[in-house]
DNA sequence: TATTGTACTGTTACAACATTACACCCTTGA
DNA sequence: TCAAGGGTGTAATGTTGTAACAGTACAATA
């Protein structure tokens, strides 16, 4: 897991990967949770949420707890909790190939299949729903009688801006 | 990652689950690639693989650790080297989704896109080739000019035995 | 107003997973 | 003989994630 010391933010491009999602959208999409389950969006959750849509890279819990802007120095166990409310908002997914979090405005249906490429030099996360994985999937599946729960997966691999930088 | 304390043997099934796979194969493997790089097989490596191989199931590096029917209590450093040489070596595989490590009998090439599905109950892992996914990856990655690495995806979801079997 | 219930917060401690560093011991080959 | 390269053994430490518990805030209700 620590192959690389900081496996996020250590390519060249480091300023120009990892746009940020629409932080705005996201939020209301974790009001809209918060709301229907009857409990508060909290400014813990809202500073988390904020600093993830706003960097628009994985981080781990950690990362998060030491650049949460806020007078406070987060522990971590307070990020694992916004970060669970954050993920059944929906709001927040957890890439367990890098141990790290992020935002993501897309909103996936029960029986979507995301793609999440991962960039193994600069960490950045570029996102795919296709039907295409879904059907090879299920098809797989079926042969064994295996039934898939959670339709994302991960794919390692380098993205445009690094394959294009050699070295970095 | 401790969600649930012990994710791997907690299923009624247990036993059934989890066939070993071909032992003499996959050392025949390791061996070759051994000879490959002018490096030896040791007996620590042979102890790893054998044991993964003859359980069948994913296993943390501590479990193997205490699990290595050796006189010698193992350090979990020593597994990680023999962990290392034998992912090298294509015999091992991990599995991000539980930090886990399990013996594959299957070859993958490099444009392979190997399926890893693995069973939320009982923790066993079930292969599939699947050229549709294989394609559906390449689709979206050509549309973001990603390239992928490590063709190789986890599936959570529920094995055909666990299935049948509502509650342990 | 007082009480009660519920959920969030803050803190400590710890469990599980993984790496670094270093000393030692082989084997191979000059 | 001895230097080089790799494997082993050991200790220490780093990283990721949970459990447990006391305290706080706030709304509903008596």
């Amino acid at each position: 897991m620590h192959r690389n010391p900081d496996p996020r933010g250590t390519c060249a491009h480091e300023e120009t990967h990892g746009r940020p999602v629409d932080g705005d959208a996201v939020e209301s999409r974790a009001r809209a949770y918060a709301v229907s389950k009857g409990v508060p969006f909290t400014p813990m959750r809202q500073s988390v949420l904020a600093l993830l849509a706003a960097s628009g890279k994985p981080m781990s819990a950690y990362e998060i707890a030491e650049k949460v802007s806020d007078a406070r120095k987060l522990k971590a166990v307070q990020v694992y909790r916004a970060l669970e409310f954050l993920q059944e908002a929906g709001c927040v997914h957890r890439l367990a190939s890098r141990s790290a979090y992020f935002a993501c405005d897309h909103l996936h249906g029960e029986r979507e299949t995301a793609v999440f490429m991962v960039c193994a030099q600069c960490g950045a996360v570029q996102e795919a729903a296709s039907e295409l994985v879904a059907r090879g999937l299920r098809g797989a599946a079926k042969t064994t009688g295996f039934r898939p729960r959670h339709p994302m997966i991960e794919v390692e691999g380098e993205c445009a801006e690094c394959a294009g930088t050699p070295e970095r």
